[in-house]
DNA sequence: CGTCAGTTTGAGCGAGCTCAACGTGAGTGG
DNA sequence: CCACTCACGTTGAGCTCGCTCAAACTGACG
């Protein structure tokens, strides 16, 4: 299906309103019937693609908005008021990030694309007001929102209690069933991030994070090759990560 | 104020509706009009009290309501896959906690009582509709869970970045800044939980805890004894946790 | 082909863990 | 009222995992 451009995106073939778009089975329209996904489509705004390391905003910054990834990849991090960075979590295609900045009308992290991406904004206001009218899009969102606060625990687990290996092996798993759920490959994939924003994720250092990746190479349930992951057997890795 | 009693509470002198309970300006209520918090009264369910080491909920029980703290304190623990308990969160008076069963309609924590203390139940699905008919209470709701969402980002980069001084001294300021909100002293107040829960909860062992508990006390930026604290230089230990 | 950021590898060190012993205080039963 | 208990808390000694610092390697890009 070839839909008409209506704004100035440049992925070609990509979706130009929520109904054609291949996520709306994992973003926000989630379970919305075509009439409420054309109320969505209403307020969402698709932005031209961010290059590389540039910004879709910055901690501090005045909130307006949430944002879902069309494509690419983004990372969230806040710097601690020693001045060190802290990777908090990472974004791919289908999910939703900004809405840290609802608490207190500003955003609390600063989002940068890790590759050529591009979102959809969902100016926070129209939102809103557009949730009265659709309950459902209403407690998708709240679901959103409570998933954010699960995942963001499954990480404080992880910092607090496990090993480095266990560590690199659980956030390969994530990697993994994030793929999966946008019906790409399970086993083999690309890492957007760098090993510094691995290891700032992970509450670990750079060097530590590569031994890591060696020692799970030499157990053989991972196979990595510069960005490029391969996990022979996910069954083995999910033992790992405990 | 005295009000006639209206359930089966214990707590003397305490409210029996949100407009004349003293956390109104902490809790749900916030800046709802009086007509408002009426209609939220309606739904609000103020249960008996809980007894110490008590479950409000457990782990993966379906999802419900959502809970105020009314008196006393509770801790959020989960236990991961390897079996040891991680403790995500301590609840405060006006403090709102079950909303990580959101997501995916079960708790995913267990809610333990520290000492006898009283909630307020919450159905979720008639929060849900009353949402729709005050606006103001979905947005409040709504930056409630923004808030969690923040606090736990706050949490990571604890366990990510800093050293176990510096997490002590973190986890006294956010237990001060609380009762400061709360009308109490900042820097007088009775820890409610153990010290394994707080090491639980920084990601340190008990011994680590006790000796910069110690380390702490010989700086003289903090005295402890037993559960009391006092922070006779709140700036002084602020620098500390940097 | 040089440069430079990102990554890997090596060697040594130290913060926090483990294990073990001891202290303390709230409850319990004689 | 005291002795006993038992969970909780503190203190000490040694070890280990992950950090630090330093050097070599890789690959993308001018």
């Amino acid at each position: 299906m070839v839909l008409a451009r209506r704004s100035d995106k440049c992925e070609p073939h990509s979706a130009v309103n929520c109904g054609s778009c291949r996520l709306n089975t994992l973003c926000l329209p989630v379970s919305l019937k075509m009439d409420e996904m054309d109320q969505l489509d209403q307020i969402v705004q698709r932005r031209k693609p961010y290059q590389k390391d540039s910004s879709v905003y910055s901690e501090g910054e005045a909130f307006r908005s949430v944002f879902a990834v069309r494509s690419g990849s983004f990372k969230a991090s806040c710097v601690s008021s020693s001045g060190e960075e802290q990777v908090t979590a990472f974004f791919m295609p289908g999910e939703v990030f900004g809405v840290d900045g609802i608490a207190d009308d500003r955003y609390c992290n600063t989002l940068v694309a890790l590759e050529t991406s591009s979102v959809c904004e969902i100016p926070f206001d129209h939102f809103e007001s557009l949730g009265r009218l659709v309950p459902n899009l209403q407690h998708h969102f709240i679901k959103l929102m409570s998933k954010e606060i699960t995942e963001d625990q499954k990480l404080l687990i992880l910092l607090g209690k496990k090993s480095a290996d266990e560590r690199l092996a659980a956030f390969m798993l994530s990697l993994s069933s994030r793929h999966l759920q946008r019906g790409l490959s399970a086993t083999r994939f690309r890492l957007p991030m760098s090993r510094i924003d691995i290891g700032s994720y992970l509450g670990l250092t750079v060097e530590t994070v590569s031994r890591c990746i060696g020692r799970l190479q030499k157990q053989g349930v991972l196979i990595v090759n510069n960005k490029e992951v391969e996990i022979p057997d996910l069954g083995a890795l999910k033992s790992l990560s405990l």
